[in-house]
Order: C-alpha cells, then sequence, then structure tokens
DNA sequence: TTGCTCCTCACGTCACGTGAGGTGGC
DNA sequence: TTGCTCCTCACGTCACGTGAGGTGGC
C-alpha cells in the first residue's frame, strides 16, 4: 500500500504556480528547452518577484501541444507557431458556425411565434367581428333589460 | 522592342502541363526538390505514359505555397503538411460560414415575406367580415327590395 | 548528338535539443 | 550547505536542399 498522499487543487488555470523543473516534468520537456521556446516567443510564463518562471496550467497544456507537434510529427518551431496561430483562428471559426446555428434556430422559432402570434390575432379579430353581428341579431331577437341610447 | 511573343493559354488547371524543369522554374525550385516532394507525399504530379511527371498549374500553386512556408517562414515539412491540412479545413468552415450567413438571410427574407402575406390576407378577411356586417346595418335602415327567409 | 528525363547516393548547412559551466538567492 | 534558479556557450544530431553520377527515351 502507498503511502503517498494526493492532493488535488483547484487553481486559476492562467495563474503561474509550478516553477521550471516541475513544468518541464509535466511537459515531458527538458528545463532548458523550455527557456528556449520561451526566448522564442513560443510560451511566455510568469516571473517572481525574484526573477523565476512560473508556469500556469495553461501554460503546459500549451508545452504539451507544442510536445506533441514537435516530438510526435516533427514539426519545428517555425511550423508550431504557424500551426497554432491556425488552430486558434480555426477554433474562433467554429464558434462562428456554432454561433450562426444558433442563431439561425432562434430566428426560426422567433418568426414561428411571430407568425402564429398573427394568425392568432387574426382569428381573434375574426370573432371580434362575428361578436357584433351576434349581438346584433340577439338585440333584435331578444330585447334585453338595460338598453343604452 | 522586343520581338518576344507573349502566349496565353486557357488550361484546366488540374491538367498536367509543365515538365518538371518548367515547374522548378515556375516555383522558383531546384528540380530535385520536387522529386522529394513527391516522395514525401506532398505533391502528386502526374505522369505521361513515359513516365515524366506533368506539373498542372494546380500543383504549381501548391508548390509555390510549400516554397513561401519553408523559405520565408523556416518551416519544415511536417509543418509544412500540417498547415496546409489546416488551411484546407479552415477554408471550409469559412464556406461553411458563408453558407449559413446567405441562408439566414433567406430565411429573414422568406420569413418576412410570409409574415406580410399573413397580414395582407387578415386585412383581406377583415373586408369581408366587414362586409356582411354593412349589409345588416343597411337590412336594418333601408329595407330592401328582395328579402329571403 | 544534345538536352531533357529518370533514379540513387552523399554531403553541407542549419535548426533544435541538451549538456556544461558559472552565478545567485531562498 | 544543498538544490534549485538564472544565464550563455557549445556540441551532436537530424532534416532538408542540392549536387553528382549513371541511365534511358523523345
Amino acid at each position: 500500500m502507498s503511502r503517498r498522499r494526493v492532493i488535488t487543487a483547484t487553481v486559476d488555470s492562467d495563474r503561474g504556480v509550478f516553477m521550471i523543473s516541475v513544468a518541464a516534468e509535466l511537459a515531458e520537456m527538458h528545463p532548458q528547452t523550455l527557456r528556449m521556446y520561451e526566448q522564442r516567443g513560443l510560451i511566455a510564463p510568469k516571473r517572481s518577484a525574484g526573477g523565476t518562471r512560473l508556469y500556469s496550467q495553461a501554460d503546459v497544456e500549451r508545452l504539451r501541444r507544442i510536445q506533441q507537434m514537435t516530438a510526435e510529427l516533427g514539426m519545428n518551431l517555425a511550423g508550431v507557431e504557424k500551426v497554432l496561430e491556425l488552430e486558434e483562428r480555426l477554433e474562433r471559426t467554429n464558434r462562428r458556425v456554432e454561433q450562426l446555428e444558433r442563431r439561425a434556430e432562434r430566428l426560426r422559432e422567433e418568426m414561428e411565434a411571430r407568425l402564429e402570434e398573427v394568425r392568432r390575432s387574426q382569428r381573434a379579430e375574426i370573432v371580434r367581428y362575428q361578436a357584433p353581428g351576434t349581438a346584433l341579431i340577439h338585440q333584435r331577437v331578444v330585447p334585453r333589460r338595460s338598453n343604452p341610447t
């Protein structure tokens, strides 16, 4: 039985919490590689007051994505940069598609509702115009007690 | 004055028309590089019956795109491959956005038209239902010659 | 024959990763 | 003091481009 305790901490994914050795281990990279990536502008960790790099959860995830592209796909850093940019653009566009689809659905429903409303008011108008006719008939056939004018 | 004649030929952009030396010159690449790219699966020119590579206009454009990524951006071929794939996906998504926008506009117009149609038919109904009312009034105020029932 | 094509092999260059080496502050 | 951090420099490896070298068919 292991005596190791597992501690789960919930922190803002953008908050710098890991020093370079930890971030490197989490991303399965050499610490020096992380420094190099920063110099190349691929990653921008926070810094402590003393100048120590502090990587956030989001930073580590980005590093793992980079690691995947370089190690598994064999891409160089210029390619990684371009791909990260394109993926971001693609994600934005995908969100736009979803937004448009939702909007179209809402528009359709709204229009349906308005059509229904118009139809209902039309029926109401028909009733209103029938009612005076009926009232007239009643007036003529059955004399009411109170009769104005 | 130059005696060089400029000939403009219009051909299917997917038809193989350039031999490797011409394609290489148009793409500003070394012929050997084109052979390498083919081996790597980045480009797939047609072949003549004798086995000579025949590059289409589309092939040349693709080569120029690759040239831009490798020479200008310094990307390696793994990155080029990934970027080409992502750009294709992005383009498809962009077309989808345009399609959705057009569809939404058409839907809006169509719904507007239907609403208008319902309103018009409603007005028609009102007129039709007012008419008998008016007739009743006339019946009461001015006795008609022919009176059914 | 000339100039292209095809192919394979090999080498130079450059990017990238990583290790060494020296420094400084919890 | 130990173990981390910071930095710069340098070297090994590998991908890529390109040249050489030999072949064959319009």
